[in-house]
DNA sequence: TCCTTTATATATTGAGTGTTATATAAATCC
DNA sequence: GGATTTATATAACACTCAATATATAAAGGA
């Protein structure tokens, strides 16, 4: 059903590939620190056409925003939702936690939402929202997976799911921003399983 | 020994002052959200008393970084210091960081460094190495404070203390991102205790 | 083929950027 | 009292910013 022919010129762009380069290129230099030219020129696009299928700045901006968390930030949560076992489960998010904040398919470090759009909290109209949710989603997806194990029986019943998810998602952040300030993946591999031990302890 | 008196037309600003109101725009715009109208109009001086006392805008934001980290982000580490029981002492650390991810002096809301500085890595020459250097400095004062207990034998001589020290800091951080997505300080207050004791497990 | 619709390319807009030259004011030194 | 030195104030600099007006190109519908 969506191959219906639209009349008028086709773009001659991928909408997709535009706007993950221009994700690119906010993570990379910032809200303000992008200026349209870095963003066209990474693009591949020129001025109007960026404004014709974007609408302005911020609203590119936004766009980029829910895409990073439809998308990217989901892997290390998948991760942990596939595996059964939790102690494995908890090994294989922190680790793509890890893989991630020291190197994305954009060439940036860190977390885009820890590391830029934090920044533009308050400056940008919109970001404040978004970033409450992601944490709120993010947790509740964390909180889950600590339940599911409660149910199987292999957490006692009075695990605090809720506690040791916002944990968890603190230790996320806590790489995200080590990543962004130079931290190799080695230095932060080091103490992973103790953090798995100490997430689990009853 | 400081008041000897400088030939010249003396200045007429207080630049510690000046420095402040400074990395309150900082804080609140960004680097590159902040321009040197902005900078000026709060500093309470003119463009060129601002290149004369602090040089050009990177070297501004440079100083109000090595204030940040050498005055403000102390403080929780300080209630730490200064309480003897360990467990306390926890509680009034992250008590402490709670308050200032809510609620600065500047206005501004989180952690200076982790929230605003941490954007302009690899936009701004020598952010990175001052953020690494932050985070080093203070991991090695939280493991300090994990080691006396060792030594005055409340803690097993087998506590990881570096481990738990660099866990507090992720801990320190997730509360700053939080706060700077505007969650209160009563939210983050509901799992404190929690965290204490799983910083304190054996 | 002509009309409509949508996308692209070029050029330009007015406002705002960080920075600095020039001139003036206020202090100490001789 | 000059002379020197430092700080302030005004104005301007060259440049970049986000955004758009205009004209052209490429598709479908009739």
């Amino acid at each position: 059903m969506n191959d219906t022919k639209k009349i008028g010129r086709p773009r001659g762009f991928d909408y997709d590939t535009a706007l993950l380069r221009a994700m690119g290129v906010f993570w990379d230099k910032g809200y303000d620190g992008a200026s349209m030219r870095d963003l066209t020129s990474a693009m591949g696009i020129t001025g109007p056409s960026l404004y014709a299928a974007f609408g302005d700045k911020r609203e590119l901006y936004l766009k980029t925003i829910d895409h990073y968390c439809s998308a990217d930030a989901c892997s290390p949560l998948v991760a942990l939702e596939d595996e059964e076992d939790i102690a494995k489960a908890l090994h294989a998010f922190l680790s793509e936690v890890i893989r991630l904040a020291t190197a994305h398919a954009c060439g940036a470090k860190g977390c885009f939402l820890a590391s830029s759009v934090i920044a533009s909290v308050g400056q940008v109209d919109g970001v404040e929202q978004r970033v409450e949710k992601a944490i709120a989603e993010a947790e509740q997806r964390l909180t889950a997976r600590f339940e599911r194990e409660v149910e199987k029986g292999t957490l006692p019943e009075t695990f605090p799911c809720r506690l040791r998810a916002s944990l968890l998602f603190d230790i996320r952040q806590g790489y995200m921003f080590r990543g962004r300030a130079g931290w190799t993946a080695e230095q932060m591999r080091k103490d992973l399983a103790d953090r798995v031990t100490m997430l689990l302890a009853t």
